[in-house]
DNA sequence: GAGTGGTCTAGACCACCGA
DNA sequence: CGGTGGTCTAGACCACTCA
């Protein structure tokens, strides 16, 4: 009940509102342990099982995790690969290689009338672009561009992406803003030219078929802060997805 | 309490299993309501909390759906296309067309070693295939090839697979059956001479490249019954698949 | 108004973890 | 052993639907 009632929105609602505000905003790193449901529920003034709801909810959405018997802790942000994984085709199971990154550029851009519409942006409006390039056993396998809101990320350094925290370590760490997909959509087209050249894609080679990758991520609000575009090479391999 | 104690599970999966088990049985028709959480709980000795936990999570599975005030209700079998949708590339909030289905046929074959593998079955294990093309404005966009293992599906009939059941209704009305996703692949691919022709792209159009989703589906108590390999021309289309 | 799903509580017991 | 998450119960109240 201390929590603020903004709306009629469900106790449990607003307890999960509150403490992702709470993991977004810094108050815990990542793996460290959140204080005991009882705990949770005196503070919010609310029962354990309805803490409980609200905390099932955030494990769920991969922003917490729990352990019997221990407690309960703040997931690691998503690496910027995601939860995608590059497996060899029709083998479903096989344990699925890591793969390395490397930051290409930072650069700027105006948004193109899709990309305002997704972002919910006006035309060409300013947005940054984040270039990364994939690799698996030294071979590159993906090139990535981010494009954000260059207002919303106002101040963003080429040398925070260069690290290690990568894109998505960058912006909870300093931002404290933490992505979720919205949507994803797939498709196969040709490579085009300066992609190719990138990916080390030489003119030698017939055209090759890449597949495409569009995604839409939006904030713990709501709000639609990344287009993600991908040209994955998927030349003896396969991309995967998690199932519920 | 009254539910069979085979392991020792939790009441609330019991329950879960129980109610999955008679309605793929079908003790219910599609849309048909479920008893009330209250004299489900009376029936099968445990509390309404414990019933709408399991209830809970088949709504989330898409077995059932719930409406407020009125009660809870089976769920229509999927349609065989699935969850997926297609719709025009960067556009997320598109409503997309519907598809038609074709079916072109119903053949036997032998297991390849990595269906083998996926499906548990020995290699060369016989299987059905059921081969279903799709169109979109009477333009064919994908090719269907679902892989079952025969011994599993005894006595199938070509004249079932044509009607509008489909096959997912099929194996629900005649098999007791009802099919989740388990894994997903995606591949870009340049689509081979049989599928370009079965897909009315002719040779005289240069090399077109296709996106290939690999999908292994399962029961509900989990062992993989359902190959599916799909050839879909995304040009000037995206495939695009639910987010929680 | 009766019946349904949706939320919330308080209290209980269990299984698991670590000191 | 105490503390944690995981399950289960009984009872309460609300919001919605439909007759």
């Amino acid at each position: 009940m201390t929590v603020g009632t903004l709306k009629r929105q469900p106790l449990y609602v607003q307890v999960r509102q509150l403490l992702m505000q709470r993991i977004a905003g810094g108050e815990w790193q990542a793996h460290d342990a959140l204080p005991s449901e009882w705990e949770l529920a005196d503070e919010l003034g609310a029962s354990q099982g309805t803490v409980r709801k609200a905390l099932s909810e955030l494990v769920e959405a991969g922003l917490l995790y729990r352990q019997q018997g221990r407690g309960t802790y703040v997931a690691a942000a998503p690496g910027d690969w995601g939860e995608a994984r590059l497996l060899t085709p029709g083998l479903f199971m096989e344990q699925p290689d890591e793969l390395a990154r490397e930051f290409l550029g930072l650069s700027r851009f105006n948004a193109s009338e899709d990309i305002a519409e997704a972002l919910q942006l006006r035309r060409l409006a300013p947005l940054l672009r984040i270039r990364q390039l994939w690799r698996r056993h030294g071979a590159p396998v993906a090139l990535d561009d981010a494009l954000l809101p260059a207002e919303a990320f106002d101040g963003m350094d080429a040398r925070w992406l260069r690290g290690s925290a990568g894109l998505y370590g960058t912006l909870q760490q300093r931002f404290g803003v933490r992505l979720q997909v919205v949507s994803e959509q797939f498709r196969a087209e040709m490579l085009p030219r300066e992609e190719a050249s990138l990916l080390g894609v030489t003119g030698m080679v017939a055209d090759v078929p890449a597949l495409c990758l569009l995604r839409l991520s939006a904030d713990m609000d709501g709000r639609p802060l990344e287009w993600r575009q991908r040209y994955c090479l998927t030349h003896q391999l396969a991309y995967t997805v998690k199932h519920g």
